[in-house]
DNA sequence: CAGTCTCCTGCATAGTCATGCAGGAGGCGG
DNA sequence: CCGCCTCCTGCATGACTATGCAGGAGACTG
């Protein structure tokens, strides 16, 4: 039989038995498929998986919860300074009126001088060292909410709101910079 | 030599690369890294990735922000740390959510970057000149406690605060003062 | 009904990753 | 100084995953 069930119906299953256990391989997919009387080799497990969008993570799969995230956006961001975020903002954290944004070793002069032309109403200046740069913000106590937006437009174009943490809840192909893998076999 | 470089500073590499580009495989990793004059096998950087907390999504590696690699890293950094305090901190003060630390010329940024990766909680970032290190504490006013801290860190060896006694386990690659790291793109 | 197209799958295999084992280096105590 | 212990790494190889190719099953058209 060509097509067992639909394949709509297989990937429900798979969905659940990844909630259900940890699954270690496709292989053992597989044969907790069959269990079940569905009978399919690990080629199709691994299309599979990979149309579910899931993810092996400490030796076991998992499926991102948020499935196809719409992006919204919250304010504008100038172009330039979100494509330098994502490119060298490597994390952010703030305390009080101040923002602490982490880049890869060396590039901290160049984005902070990216920040400061970008004339954010709310930064009222920035000291860069090699990979970290301090943003003071202008309100008192604005810190954390502009960290919170430097690394949401970091993150991707335009997701504000609270940051979801593990990796559970990362977009399939996208926090980082995973630009070319949206293959469109099919 | 067994240890070309410090574990330590290849997975700083490791982490700026992946989050830089698209990295699809340990080998074009490997290969990324020997550009960089950093040769390692195939096999260290499945363990340096485990160790990373990397995931690989979307046929890219990734690493998770939070995860379980602070934890890691807290574990065993005070020791590390507490060595290049004695070593180099020559001076501290605060005010507000601030530490101004002191070090010999030419020293500060090593020391930034030890603390940078000791993870200590009560730190979100720091900044260094040439012999001065800005801290930035989490607490709004928490600039004078962590000066104390660090300064009783770098004045005795054990003893002070909640350091784990795994100053045991200091980590050997670190007692150098050699990593080549915080070279910028090369 | 025959031809054609699209979708889905298994097979075989290339590609990629994980790990047992052994050796080298440095720290530590005697 | 010597032996012991721990950590780190490379090598070799087994485990696991991805994919080109081809065949079968509808769906659609003439």
């Amino acid at each position: 039989m060509t097509a067992p069930q639909t394949k709509a119906a297989r990937h429900a299953r798979i969905d659940a038995l990844i909630r259900q256990r940890p699954v270690r391989s496709q292989t053992e997919l597989a044969d907790l498929l069959a269990a079940e009387g569905i009978q399919v080799t690990q080629a199709t497990l691994s299309r599979d998986l990979e149309e579910l969008g899931a993810v092996k993570v400490g030796g076991a799969y998992l499926i991102p919860e948020d499935g196809s995230r719409p992006l919204r956006h919250a304010e504008q961001a100038p172009a330039r300074l979100v494509r330098l975020l994502r490119e060298l903002l490597t994390g952010a954290d703030a305390s009080g009126n101040l923002v602490v944004l982490r880049t890869p070793p060396g590039a901290a002069q160049f984005l902070a001088s990216a920040l400061d032309r970008s004339g954010l109403p709310d930064v009222i200046g920035t000291i860069a060292g090699d990979d970290t740069i301090l943003v003071v913000a202008r309100d008192v106590m604005g810190g954390p909410a502009l960290a919170e937006k430097l690394s949401a437009w970091g993150r991707t174009d335009a997701a504000a709101g609270p940051v979801d943490n593990d990796i559970a809840a990362a977009p399939p192909g996208g926090t980082q910079l995973v630009e070319g893998f949206e293959r469109s076999t099919s």
